[in-house]
RNA sequence: GGUGCCAUCGUAUAACGGUUAGUACUCAAGAUUUUCAUUCUUGCAAUAGGGGUUCGAUUCCCCUUGGCACUACCA
């Protein structure tokens, strides 16, 4: 029974797509490349109390910026949201008729059927008895369908009672899920409760529901998801049984959690802000409670590095290998492969994969990137060749974009301070002396590219005696302000003749 | 509390039932260097504990301990 792969990702409109949802994305992503499958996804929106605005367009172009591919449903394309395939909608607040049928097929079959248990009864119940479930144990004391007589529902019905539709769950059965990571699990019906699959309140099923008769409507073959979903997976099992459609229920594959760094728990969304790393792929500015959260593309990360990174958080092929390419991932990632326990979140790991994939960049290309952060110190239309040039011979000392700043604004800005620490253990007595001469020997230098530098400065050294690290250490602050930076003939190479002794002029007036 | 999942250096992980338990990040030291950094080399560091099965267990089984998840008219 050849089936062909169709995977989904399915988030919830609720706020940024957290960094584990991305792996869950990825991963689904990366299965169904390998099979030549699609990805589809599909907007779970079905709690209209907790719906974010633009929650769904960030998420989709999160996708985007990553390079994770949407085959079906929504996806983004050059800032627009696109719908695509004959399974739609792909929005499931817009399935809500789709859903009323299956609701009835269920209650037809007696399978399911209708509670009239308000929120503050159950409370009540909760309150009254200690771990107290809605289930085949305690259904026939609640108010439902299976206590009420036929038209006593009716009364309650034309009188526009709201009411939930539960799923009336078996007791007394081992129900088997198999996951195509952990195996076999097998878990009682008796823990299970009967599952609110509907609520009349706002015509709109849960979760567990839509669920379901997505994922058959869609023909997914295959449910990649976080390990929470777990323990409801055999109420799944349950429902697909229920509908009748065993024969085409997907299989799953349960992920491990990506855990918080430091402590316990899983990685939550406020554990960037309170640990200074980002969570989330992309900044958000959440319109519903004002907050700003800080994202990977603004921290400077490239994409490739982002997945690289997440990619082996679970993780990991056969050898030693570590650096992956998007398509070295489709065609290595199994699910076999994927590690059963839960991953911290290692951000120092995360640093070291983007400067990997900095130096894999061309100096042109980061030069662009750089642009910004040039700007917001005051740099505008530099010269890109140049730009480029120092971005060359700096790259290999940064892990993000923006902290080539720091490494080359001496090219961009001539120093006016020099850093103390520096002057006290490079800047000597003789140094306005060696200076001075200097000059004068760069002044008649015939040509002013690296190699004629070094064959008149360093002769010239020697010379008189005066020792190497004395004299360049001493150039080297009036250049650049402080003992730091590139080799010194790079320096002078980007700065030019003129440029250079004018720092120097300027530093011996300065430093006297 | 109940149910389930999980367990190799600090972290991510590798290891047909047979290895001096490997790799990477982090950290430390050294080398290189006219500076800072890069780079290179070396080092520190793990099979949670206890029982089995086996000639032999990181690997298979059981128990203990620990961690995590779920336990909503949220997903």
């Amino acid at each position: 029974m050849e089936r062909r792969v169709r995977v989904r990702f399915a988030p919830s409109p609720t706020g940024a797509l957290h960094i584990g949802g991305v792996r869950t994305a990825l991963y689904n992503y990366l299965f169904a490349r390998q099979h030549g499958g699609d990805m589809l996804l599909r907007i779970e929106d079905t709690d209209s109390t907790r719906f974010v605005p633009g929650a769904e367009e960030y998420i989709l172009e999160a996708l985007e910026w990553l390079g994770i591919g949407i085959d079906e449903g929504l996806r983004m394309r050059n800032g627009k949201i696109e719908a695509i395939g004959e399974h739609g909608p792909y929005r499931q607040s817009e399935r809500r008729e789709i859903y009323h049928q299956y609701v009835k097929q269920l209650l037809d079959s007696g399978h399911a059927y209708i509670a009239f248990d308000t929120p503050e009864e159950l409370e009540a119940k909760r309150a009254e008895i200690p771990n107290f479930q809605y289930d085949a144990r305690t259904r026939m004391q609640m108010r439902n369908s299976l206590t009420m007589s036929a038209e006593e529902v009716k009364a309650l019905l034309e009188k526009g009672e709201k009411y939930v539709v539960r799923f009336k769950v078996e007791p007394d059965e081992d129900v088997h899920v198999h996951d195509l990571i952990r195996g076999e699990v097998v878990i009682n019906s008796n823990i299970l409760d009967d599952k609110v699959l509907y609520k009349s309140a706002d015509d709109l099923p849960t979760y567990h529901l839509a669920n379901i008769v997505d994922d058959h409507l869609m023909e997914v073959s295959h449910v990649i998801r976080g390990e929470e979903w777990l323990p409801s997976a055999p109420l799944h099992v349950l429902l697909y049984r229920a509908f009748g459609w065993s024969d085409t229920m997907p299989q799953f594959a349960h992920l491990p959690l990506l855990l918080k760094p430091d402590g316990n728990g899983k990685l939550s969304k406020r554990d960037g802000d309170r640990l200074g790393f980002p969570v989330f792929p992309l900044e958000f500015h959440n319109q519903k409670d004002g907050t700003v959260s800080s994202g990977y593309r603004e921290s400077g990360y490239l994409p490739e590095a982002v997945i690289n990174f997440l990619a082996l958080l679970g993780w990991h092929g056969s050898g030693d290998k570590e650096m992956y390419t998007m398509d070295e991932l489709i065609q290595e990632f199994s699910l076999d492969r994927v590690s059963k326990a839960g991953a911290k979140f290692d951000y120092e790991k995360g640093k070291w994969f983007n400067h990997q994939y900095l130096q894999l960049r061309s100096n042109e290309e980061l030069a662009e990137m750089f642009l910004p952060t040039l700007k917001e110190n005051g740099i505008e239309n530099p010269d890109m060749q140049m730009v480029a040039t120092v971005v060359g011979l700096t790259k290999d000392r940064v892990n993000f974009v923006p902290e080539l700043w720091e490494q080359t604004n001496f090219f961009f800005v001539a120093p006016t301070k020099y850093d103390e620490k520096s002057l006290k253990k490079r800047w000597k007595e003789d140094s306005p002396r060696h200076m001075t001469e200097l000059l004068e020997v760069l002044e008649n230098a015939p040509a002013w590219d690296a190699e004629t530098l070094d064959g008149i400065v360093m002769p010239w050294i020697e010379k008189r005696e005066y020792g190497v690290g004395i004299v360049m250490n001493a150039f080297r602050i009036c250049l650049v302000g402080a003992a730091r930076g590139p080799h010194i003939w790079a320096i002078t190479d980007v700065l030019g003749k003129e440029e250079t002794l004018k720092r120097v002029k300027d530093a011996l007036v300065r430093l006297g």
